[in-house]
DNA sequence: TTACAATATCGTATATTTACGATGAAGGAT
DNA sequence: ATCCTTCATCGTAAATATACGATATTGTAA
């Protein structure tokens, strides 16, 4: 059956497995990449950059923000999307200590 | 429609996607730190100190795998899993490439 | 050989993800 | 006011993920 069990974890891990569910996909990456190689950040500027149409753009910036790894700004009929380093930076910060468990390095 | 575009990437987009794919449930997160905590690493152990079924555990396990994270050595009619740590290294080098791209920290 | 134990795989049901085109909403320009 | 641009959302279809019980497989023990 298909409920998810999810909830049945540690929070933390729940939170890392939540961030590493965003980055799962590559356009998200390459959004990331990009929202970071740019100043201006539209939407548009984003979908000429990927192989996919702009609805489904939309819904990776939705997925992205779900999660908190980039904030949008509207700015009259357009949407200025950035990066959140505060939630990223907690990432990396969380994504290193899991390392730090399962490596010993 | 749903045929998917992640071939349209760079390699190492959709790798690092594919690792974090990997990583997007709890229990495989989890799964990783029983893996290091316990010396014995059958998948019955794993079973016990998780809320999932046999079949749900065998099927997060060969999702790990499948990315290289870990390895199942047979041991009789048991099989011992344990953390591949060049995949898991591979896989930090990545991450932390994407943070220094994305980050500027 | 037969039985048991450990694990993987199959079959199946439901949820979620990914993708698109079409439509809607909101702001700017004429 | 009307049109255009920009973006989000809706509707929809197919793929993938998550979960379970049942069954198959493989090795050990009796």
């Amino acid at each position: 059956m298909a409920f998810s069990k999810k909830e049945e974890f540690t929070k933390e891990d729940m939170w890392l497995a939540d961030i590493a569910k965003a980055l799962a996909h590559p356009a998200r990456i390459r959004i990331l990449k990009i929202l970071t190689s740019m100043k201006a950040c539209m939407v548009g500027n984003i979908v000429e950059q990927l192989p996919l149409s702009q609805s489904t753009v939309s819904q990776h910036l939705k997925e992205l923000k779900r999660v908190g790894l980039i904030d949008g700004e509207i700015d009259g009929p357009k949407v200025c999307y950035c990066i959140n380093h505060k939630t990223l930076n907690k990432a990396k910060k969380e994504m290193d200590k899991l390392y730090s468990i399962i490596c010993n390095c």
